[in-house]
DNA sequence: GTCTATAATTTGATAGAC
DNA sequence: GTCTATCAAATTATAGAC
């Protein structure tokens, strides 16, 4: 991956988790770089494809941050989660990528809503087997759910103390 | 309020629970009711008008569904506020308007965003005073982003159990 | 209240030169 | 890898007739 690529990525990283996959055009991110749309195409074929990437870049990133800790006790899992999805929020403000375009999903192209659904699971499966015990799949969806609503209010309210008191009774 | 605007509200409403604000457009809502574009100028002045206009219909319809019972406990507050979100989800599998909205408010021109605010703010102030207590603002807080994620949860999952596991820890 | 016609802009994408 | 040039389509919106 070379650096252009990966300059394109951050941008449109950030504009889709401000206002969503229609958030940003491929002229809009030439620009911000001093370069073609033309050019673009020539790092990601289509916008959808583009996308895409950024989708799996950002899960690929996202679980390497919230990877499992030795001895860890349930709530420990849960704290993991909520931090990882906090220090988003907390640098400048911007929520989950997956939350906006989760919403969203109902029309997007197959290919990004694929990623969304493929992060979501690997959520949901990878904290019930962290939470554990007979209930353990519905408090990770309980956990997510939480935690990404908070997120979307805080984009709302525009103050990420929406995002603290939705997440304080998790623990 | 004539009945093509009512119409076309109601599709306007129906895209953007599914797509997300950029999922419409005055020709889509137009065709679809068998007018032309410019006529539908007749009704709205602008895209954004409309959407703002959509916002303020279902938030009115929103908050008539969950006007306060007589000798209701925190409990009751939090079940009526979870089967009036559910309700949509049941119907037809979209999520709540503002759900999808807030996601992306971060793109959406000030007049909408300003209905988004209005409608979460008047969510948690409703919702904290029917549970009281201290903590109550924070478990308000908590109960809307938890039916918010539930329902995103399920559109991605394309599946409504998404969201009564997350909603099933809230009573 | 709806139409035709159209303006002005933006968008995603391609062909081919350098 | 980036450029110029361009395309086809879509979008929001307006003017003015019926």
């Amino acid at each position: 991956m070379n650096d252009t690529a990966e300059r394109l990525m951050d941008l449109a990283e950030s504009h889709m988790r401000i206002a969503g996959y229609g958030g940003f055009s491929f002229r809009d991110l030439a620009a911000e770089i001093g370069i073609k749309s033309a050019s673009v195409h020539h790092h990601f074929p289509t916008k959808a494809a583009m996308a895409a990437a950024v989708a799996r870049r950002y899960a690929d990133r996202f679980f390497a941050k919230v990877a499992r800790r030795p001895d860890e006790t349930a709530d420990d899992a849960i704290a993991v989660y909520r931090s990882a999805f906090k220090a988003a929020l907390d640098r400048d403000g911007t929520m989950c990528l997956f939350g906006v375009l989760g919403a969203e999903s109902g029309g997007l192209s197959p290919e990004v809503a694929n990623e969304i659904l493929l992060f979501f699971r690997r959520c949901i499966e990878d904290l019930s087997q962290r939470i554990g015990g007979p209930d353990a799949e519905a408090r990770a969806f309980q956990v997510v759910a939480t935690l990404e609503g908070g997120m979307m209010l805080a984009r709302a309210y525009q103050d990420t103390a929406a995002f603290e008191h939705a997440a304080a009774g998790l623990l």
